[in-house]
DNA sequence: CCTATTGTGTTATTCACTTAATACAATAAC
DNA sequence: GTTATTGTATTAAGTGAATAACACAATAGG
């Protein structure tokens, strides 16, 4: 059940971006403790040391936070995750608005594509 | 004037996207010459070789083609790039809508989000 | 015919990402 | 106090992207 990645994005950045969505999305509850670095590299099928530098991206972020042999665990603080769910959509939202207008649709066009278009048939 | 690069991803394939998208928004129109490789590569302060790399791609997905010694030219074929157009678009509001779902908001509170945020400010 | 222009191919080097295989550090649990 | 568990650090090797510096191929234009 190995994780699907990108092959031209660094797997690294990819992993603390899947770590970040579930906390966000509260997949991962504010104060949860994480899976540790060896189970989490296990899952998803790469080596720990590659987790190891995702995660500690999300720490310098103050989102997670370490104790030495407890395990990792995400921050109590929920505004702070309010917060980072907030700047990442607003992120999506500008990037996506940015390359329809560069396709040739603007902010109108783009909402109404949304809502023509079918759902994208899972595979 | 060197072109922005995101460092997290293969230049020569965001050179074909900038590229595409100038035929799609028909900032370069159907049968029009492209500058020479050479230029290009000066204008994005990027390796020749590089470019190369990224028009191979377009001319494989035949919207560009080459002619020797006189340069590259963008496709006559209208339908064909407006093809793109619609692939590219329904390609970026799918990824736009699985990003959304995982940090939590489903397609309505996208389109919400999308008509109330404010436009990001150029820089 | 010559020559400049354009696309294309080759080789070498540098660098970041990734994996692998460990070793070390700290502490909770016993 | 010992031990197992967890995070962290180190070193080496392999891979692909990007650059650099060319050489070659074809042909439009004089």
């Amino acid at each position: 059940m190995a994780w699907q990645f990108d092959p031209d994005r660094p797997i690294y950045k990819q992993l603390r971006e899947r770590i970040l969505l579930k906390i966000v999305s509260g997949a991962y509850g504010a104060g949860a403790q994480l899976p540790t670095v060896r189970d989490l590299a296990e899952e998803a099928a790469v080596n720990p040391n590659t987790l190891q530098k995702a995660l500690s991206e999300l720490e310098r972020d103050g989102l997670v936070h370490a104790q030495r042999t407890s395990g990792r665990f995400v921050t109590g603080d929920k505004a702070l995750i309010k917060q980072a769910k907030n700047d990442l959509a607003k992120e999506q939202i500008d990037l996506f608005l940015k390359k329809m207008a560069a396709i040739g649709y603007n902010r109108q066009d783009a909402v109404v594509l949304i809502q023509t278009i079918e759902e994208a048939k899972p595979k």
